[in-house]
DNA sequence: CGGAATATAAACACGA
DNA sequence: GTCGTGTTTATATTCC
């Protein structure tokens, strides 16, 4: 089946790709084989050597299939996932130096071995075969002329070890797939069959085999050849031999997991196969190298100073292994260059329109190589409209950002698989207390993303209450703004209003961290910032955990508060400008980018996220008037408010003098202003 | 299994 | 009386 095929597309590329100077090798070891006498003796010894671990691992075949009870039948599965193993009758009269074909073929088709058998057996195949290679190489470099028969034999062998090649590559892949499946089935891939990906009919699967190390190994493959992707390596659709070979063979690690070892395979593997994984390991370097600049960790919402690569590397894999909290993030920038390419084909499009109708050259949309590449990477998370909520705007990529139909689905986790959006209930929870990720930085790069799409954030109403406090300029909301900024920033709190702000109301009240405060226009909320931490903390374990709590502790909002007021000038020169403001403001009600940069770790993040909300607020949403609601549709009166910066809220959380200094009136507008002013901050 | 955290629903009070 | 706001209680879910 697919599987077939692709067995014969790598076997093939394989053959002409090593073509020549693997093949030599195995003529040299096939002619040497092929004589039976006339060598020196040290190379007899060497040649009965080969033959006493070829009876070995004849024998450890034999014994794996005795130890096989039921050996014959097994599942139907079985057969399905092994008959791509069987070896193409041409081989069938190949010269027993090994085992056989038929004899492998017998093995295979009974299919008695289970696949870490049969890995096992084909490593020892493999390195009796290195060993000939090997040998022959040492004695035998000089042969230059062969005799038509010896070629014949030569041709022979290297075809049989073609063939075995062939064979390795196939229980790679076949790993590859378990390795999938497995990811797949502790949930962190999700593999939905799509065109591109090659279900897997009938795979049989052994639960066991995967360490964490292999995991994440297999982990580290896959995340680092898409940033590869991201670092301008575009690659045309991800091959998934590649990546297999790349995933089996860079385990250079020499403590495994004993069901499968994958370095069996390295040490016999071909030229090919080593510069595959050299290119995996190259890849994988590159891919931390993105993941690394300024001496600083730029993994989302990390910021971990690291004083050179090797201290990096280290950090990176210690603290973003291959777990949820790592999955997760990767899932949020899957969502982040998702959006990004879909804001870029509107705002492509637009350009066009807008160019066509001052009747100017339609200047060819120049296409940077970075959306393009995050085109490529931003087919990831393709199966997000399968699932999305209708209202995602799902601008089916202009043609100028095509969607390649992904046939790399499977290394990535889904952006948006069901299990993703959490849609009610209390799972939403933990997301951000668990992982002690600032809000800021984790809603950031989907702030287009739930603005649009009627998607539950996975924060906790607390959480959003203190973000929308916190975005505010003076760290204090009325009730009715909490509202309008759920609203303004969630699609999903667009409708369901009742049951949400009677949350939120009840939160408000619950919680210690928010504290009201009567003011002459009536009560504002605000936090006490030491209180939500201490909350929040008191829930934090693990050192990984609390990594990020300093940056949001104490002196946070403070900084906070400089760093907006500091936006805040940098943006007047914007705000002066109504065409830019009209323009801005049109674009419609795009929140403010404090929501990313609003608080502190936010803004300090690294400058990756920073571009990106900057620009993901500029880009966002013309189009998708929000439905129902849309508080920014009409322009507010452009006015500049003076914020006065209360550095310390959190020890006196309110200020009456504040609120005091605008009127009532002024009030209403004040979320929108803060809205539109925000906007126009880069 | 129990507790904590959270979400949801609902009842109630109070003032405009 | 209605509505918005705020408090409180109850219950369910999820996670540790």
């Amino acid at each position: 089946m697919m599987q077939e095929s692709a067995n014969e597309t790598i076997s093939n590329s394989s053959m002409s790709q090593n073509g020549m100077s693997s093949l030599s090798s195995q003529l040299d070891a096939g002619s040497r084989d092929g004589r039976s006498s006339g060598e020196t003796s040290s190379e007899v010894s060497a040649v009965e050597l080969l033959h006493l671990q070829q009876q070995q691992a004849l024998q450890a075949a034999r014994q794996l299939l005795l130890q096989q009870p039921g050996s014959g039948l097994k599942s139907p599965k079985n057969n399905d996932k092994q008959r791509p193993l069987q070896v193409p009758v041409s081989v069938a009269m190949m010269s027993p130096q090994v085992i056989t074909p038929q004899q492998m073929q017998q093995i295979l088709q009974q299919q008695v071995l289970s696949p870490q058998q049969l890995q096992a057996l084909l490593q020892q195949q493999q390195a009796v075969m290195l060993q000939q290679v090997n040998i022959h190489k040492h004695t035998l470099t000089l042969t230059y002329t062969v005799p038509y028969a010896q070629q014949q034999q030569q041709q022979q062998l290297a075809a049989q070890q073609l063939v075995f090649q062939q064979q390795l590559l196939q229980m790679q892949q076949l790993q590859q797939q378990q390795h999938l499946l497995n990811m797949q089935r502790q949930g962190l891939l999700s593999l939905p069959p799509g065109p591109g990906q090659p279900t897997l009919p009938g795979q049989t699967l052994q639960p066991a085999g995967l360490s964490p190390a292999e995991l994440q190994q297999l982990w580290k493959d896959v995340t680092g050849s898409h940033a590869m992707e991201d670092n301008g390596l575009k690659h045309s659709g991800l091959d998934l031999s590649t990546t297999n070979n790349s995933s089996t063979t860079s385990t250079s690690n020499p403590k495994a997991s004993p069901p499968i070892t994958h370095h069996g395979i390295s040490n016999g593997q071909s030229p090919v196969l080593n510069h595959r994984r050299e290119s995996s390991l190259h890849e994988e370097t590159a891919a931390a190298q993105s993941l690394y600049g300024h001496g600083v960790c730029k993994w989302p919402g990390c910021e971990s100073v690291c004083d050179d690569f090797g201290q990096f590397l280290k950090h990176l894999n210690s603290e973003h292994a291959l777990d949820d909290r790592s999955t997760a993030q990767c899932r949020v920038q899957m969502q982040v260059v998702q959006q990004l390419e879909i804001q870029l084909s509107k705002e492509r499009e637009r350009l066009q329109a807008m160019m066509a109708h001052l009747h100017m050259r339609p200047s060819e949309p120049k296409p940077s190589p970075k959306p393009l590449n995050l085109v490529s990477s931003v087919t990831m998370s393709k199966n997000l409209p399968s699932v999305s909520p209708p209202n995602l705007p799902q601008t089916p990529t202009t043609p100028t950002a095509p969607v390649t139909p992904l046939s790399q689905m499977p290394q990535v986790p889904s952006v948006l698989s069901p299990a993703n959006v959490p849609s009610m209930g209390a799972m939403r929870r933990r997301h951000t207390d668990k992982y002690s990720m600032p809000l800021s930085s984790e809603i950031a790069p989907n702030y287009e993303f739930y603005k649009n799409a009627d998607v539950r954030p996975p924060f906790t109403y607390a959480t959003l209450i203190r973000q929308a406090i916190m975005e505010a300029g003076d760290m204090q909301l009325t009730l009715n703004e909490i509202y309008s900024w759920f609203t303004r920033t969630f699609a999903y709190f667009r409708r369901n209003a009742a049951t949400w702000k009677n949350a939120v109301r009840h939160n408000l009240s619950l919680h210690k961290c928010f504290v009201r405060v009567e003011n002459v226009k009536g009560a504002v909320w605000t936090v006490d910032e030491m209180e939500y931490q201490k909350r929040r903390s008191q829930k934090i374990t693990g050192p990984t955990l609390v990594k990020n709590l300093p940056s949001s502790l104490g002196y946070g909002a403070a900084l906070n508060a400089s760093l907006q007021a500091a936006l805040a000038e940098t943006s007047l020169p914007l705000l002066g400008n109504p065409g830019l403001m009209n323009s801005a403001s049109c674009m419609m009600g795009a929140s403010p980018p404090c929501l990313m940069s609003g608080s502190p770790t936010g803004l300090l993040q690294g400058t990756t996220h920073e571009d990106l909300n900057g620009t993901l607020d500029h880009l966002d949403t013309n189009g998708h008037s929000s439905p129902g609601y849309s508080p920014h549709t009409h322009l507010p009166p452009i006015h500049v408010k003076e914020e006065p910066l209360n550095m310390d809220d959190e020890d006196c959380p309110m200020s009456l003098v504040t609120t005091a200094n605008h009127s009532p009136e002024l009030d209403e507008d004040r979320e929108l202003e803060e809205g539109n002013l925000s906007e126009d901050l880069e």
